[in-house]
Parts: C-alpha cells; structure tokens; sequence
DNA sequence: CTGATTTGTGCATTATATTTCACAGACCCA
DNA sequence: TGGGTCTGTGAAATATAATGCACAAATCAG
C-alpha cells in the first residue's frame, strides 16, 4: 500500500529524466515551468525527482509547456553524460549497425551541444522532424557522398566538406551514392535563440 | 473547473482508443484484462471512455497486460515547429600539409564553438598551451590511434573512441602509431566559465 | 558581507484518481 | 422462459495526486 508503484517505473523514469533535461535546456526555472504549464512547482519537483506518478494530464501540459510531443516525455532519456567542472571522458562508440550514435552531450545554462557519429547505407534516407526553434546542426563528411534536404534547397556534399545549416525546419538525409557514408554532426540548441 | 481537463485531451482520447482497439483484438472482457493488468474493472470502464486521466503507472499497467509498450498506447502526436532561417553554409574542406584546419566557428553570448579537422603523421606530436579558463575539448578518432597527455593523466584513443578533457591546462598530442591518424576536436569556450 | 533567485523538503489541505459494491440493460444460448 | 457473461452507470469509501505555504541550503550578483 504505502510504495505501490513509485520511481521503480522505468516510464516515471524517462519522465523525470526528459523534463529535467527539457527544461534546463530551455533555461526555464521551475517556478516558471510550472507557471507556465500550469501546475504547482511542488508537482514540479516531485515528478522531476521520480517520486510520483503523475497524471496523464499533468504529463501533458508539461510536454506542451516545453514544446514537446507526448511521446518524446515518456520515451527513455539520452545517455547525458555530460557537464560539470573538469569532465574527462573516454566514449567508446562502434555499434556498427546502429545509423547513430550519440558521442557527447554537453549541457550549459545558454545552450546544450550533441555531437553525434552517423553512417548510411547506399541510398539510404532519413527524414527529421524539426529540431527546437533556433537548433542548427553542423555536419562533417567523413566518407562517401551527402545530400541534406531542406525544404528550400538541397546540398550534396563531398567527404571532407563540412555544411551548416538551421534545423529548425523539416530536413532529410540521403546518400545517393553506391557506397555508404559516414559523418559527424553538431547539434547546437539554445533557448534564447 | 470541475471537468476541463478531461475527455478534451488528446492524449486521453488517445489512450482511450487504443485501449479498447488492442483489447478486443486479443480477445479480453474488461473483467479478464483488468485483474490482469491489476487494476479495478470500474477503472478500465473509464479509461475506455476517455472520462478520465489516469496516471501514468495505471496506463503502463495497461500496456503491460496487453503486451504493448507505453508510447502504443499514446500514439504520438504531430507538432508542427517550424520558421526561423539561419547561416547555410557550406565548407570546402581543403585538404593542405598544414597538421589542422578550422572547419566551423559558431560565436554566440556567453559562449564560443569551433569545429577542427586535425591529423598528425606517424610518430608526430603538437604541444599546446593552456586554453582560456572553463574550456575544454571533445575529441573524435577517426582513424589511427591518438595519445592525449594531460598533466596528471595520459589516454590512448583507437578509431571510433571520442575524449572530453578540460583543455584549460597544458596538454599535448601524440601520434604513437606507424600509420598517420585523423580526427575531429570541439573546443568550447565560454567567457563566463 | 547583504539581498535575490533557485532548488529541495515537510506538512496540512483539497481535488481527484481508484477501489469496491450494487444494479440495470444487452446479448447469446439452452 | 431463464441462467450465463459482458458491459455501462451510480455512489460511498479510500488512496493518492496536486496544491499552497513555510523554511533551509546553495548559488550568484553587487
């Protein structure tokens, strides 16, 4: 009776997790989220430690308040391993099946910076939704050949160059050649634009 | 406000629907898949309506007896963020003898990015002063193998293994393989630490 | 140092999710 | 006809989500 079903849930977890996430790197304090999304922060702060086991309605006005799908609250957290005064961390990454693999994440009070590894298959596609407003990712060819789709215009870029460009907006890769190819990429976000 | 947050929500329609879809398709009365799911029968009527707002233990519960996961059965909604437009650009990596070229530069208040491309030939190494106070480094291997000396510390990186460091400090690095060796390294600086 | 802001915690109160029990209508089958 | 299961609804009781307030510790700017 007394423990019924607390922060053992893998779900009120992911919860707890993301919003912490989501928040500070939207700079949002909690008394402003709260405000904002309309609940008390003492919620705020129970749901943030995993200590409760919140209402679906409470889950979502948080998600809205953050701009956020419902989904992508409950959904498990990125590996943040990041922050802090004097970080010295050795990532070993290689899952080679996997399109993507975070390497690191580091998270400011202003902004947060991902780096990320990824690889296609010879004519692969993959499509994004749009990163938060103001994101914008840096890519850097490794291998083989890229095009980036953006709902203007479309790139094609050759290994060894590198491509900027605002992700705040429907975007796709692809990779119209016959051989795979393999970049790194910089997700760059910061709440006040 | 008595009711305002009820049957109105999305995600609780959401729940709703999927709920009853999977369940009849397996074959559960709401009898069955309620002590299944180890909750009260009275409950799962109003979840099936969408008159309430459960929490979030009592949907993966849910989702548990019939075999789903949890995002099943909030069926993710579509946001649409979009606007804003920033720099494209566009990088022609050069390839010249030069040991590092600077791929990318992002400045924005409170903080400084830049992106480099390096590579050292076999038995090389480059000896580098002390950055800015708070900065610190992410290096990514892309081929060959890389020694980063710190003062206190030395790691050796094979390809495909990335190091965060606090470059605010002497460091160097060294190539101690017989093949040249290639990677990317992020240097974040922020003026406020 | 002071003062302002942010965050975590305890506790009493209110709102509501959840349970349990009871009953009624609908459907199927013998 | 009547007994069986399945389903929706109502109401009272209980568990707990959610609020509001007060306070302490940590952080940070002046």
């Amino acid at each position: 009776m007394s423990k019924s079903s607390n922060g053992s849930l893998e779900v009120i977890q992911n919860v707890a997790d993301n919003l912490r996430q989501a928040r500070l790197q939207q700079g949002y304090s909690q008394e402003a989220l709260a405000t904002r999304a309309g609940i008390s922060r003492r919620m705020l702060v129970n749901i943030e430690a995993g200590e409760n086991n919140a209402s679906i309605a409470t889950v979502d006005k948080l998600a809205s308040a953050l701009g956020l799908a419902f989904s992508e609250m409950v959904r498990p957290a990125f590996p943040t391993r990041n922050e802090s005064s004097l970080p010295l961390r050795i990532w070993q990454g290689e899952q080679a099946d996997s399109h993507a693999s975070l390497l690191e994440s580091v998270v400011r009070p202003g902004m947060v910076l991902e780096l990320w590894r990824w690889q296609l298959a010879a004519g692969d596609s993959y499509h994004a939704e749009a990163d938060a407003p103001g994101c914008h990712e840096i890519i850097y060819l490794l291998s083989g050949v890229l095009e980036v789709r953006l709902p203007q215009q479309c790139h094609q870029l050759q290994a060894g160059q590198s491509l900027t460009f605002a992700s705040d907006q429907l975007y796709s890769y692809h990779n119209p050649g016959t051989l795979p190819c393999a970049f790194t990429k910089n997700i760059l976000m910061y709440p006040h634009g």
